[in-house]
DNA sequence: ACCGGGATGTTCT
DNA sequence: GAACATCCCGGTG
């Protein structure tokens, strides 16, 4: 058995885009479900055109403003769940979204939750994907990661970040599309897309 | 494999 | 009233 601890909230408190590539490889925990994280995105607030916390802070987007460390869920098209780490200092926004993982751990539960996902690397293919075989929705919001709030949380099993991961622009937005702050595990076939 | 359209409702302008 | 950090399904090739 590998050891298993619990990322600190010293490793949150950085600047999104340092933390996001060392996130590849870690492992997203709630209950008995685990999943290695394999693609990921940093938000970088009021200078990021890209996101929510670009305009301030709002009822929505208030806990990307909260302490380091925090999961930041929210609703999107009208019914889909995305989740974030926050990062960096207090009222900052900045934070990183989870975007795709391996499932490791409590497959059988994650199948029940996506019926769709017709593979098993199809389960947490996507932000959404995974925040719903994962069962993350507004709940979880501001659930704190490093003591396992709400038994969510990101643990370090021994496995290192990608030496060389893959770096491109992100999925999906209308601004800030130019910036290349999505990285993801050069090769892996848990990817949201082919990369 | 690839592409296009529809779902669905909260949030913010 | 528009936009939305998305996903699924059914078409075609």
């Amino acid at each position: 058995m590998p050891r298993r601890k619990r990322l600190p909230r010293s490793f949150y408190r950085r600047d999104p885009r340092v933390v996001a590539p060392e996130l590849l490889g870690k492992v997203l925990v709630q209950g008995g479900l685990s999943a290695r994280i394999v693609e990921v995105e940093a938000y970088c607030g009021a200078e990021d055109p890209g996101s929510h916390a670009y305009r301030g802070m709002t009822k929505r987007n208030a806990t990307m403003f909260g302490p380091a460390g925090g999961l930041y869920v929210y609703f999107t098209y009208g019914m889909h769940w995305c989740a974030n780490a926050v990062c960096g200092e207090e009222g900052e926004g900045v934070a990183v979204l989870l975007r795709a993982a391996e499932p490791l751990t409590g497959i059988e539960e994650m199948r029940s939750r996506r019926p769709a996902a017709r593979r098993d690397r199809d389960l947490c293919r996507g932000p959404a994907r995974l925040c719903q075989a994962f069962g993350l929705d507004g709940s979880f919001d501001g659930a704190n990661l490093p003591t396992a709030d709400r038994g969510v949380t990101i643990v370090d099993d021994g496995t290192p970040p990608p030496v060389a991961p893959t770096i491109g622009p992100r999925i999906g937005l209308s601004a800030g599309t130019d910036l290349p702050w999505r990285w993801s595990v050069a090769g892996d076939l848990h990817l949201s897309r082919p990369a």
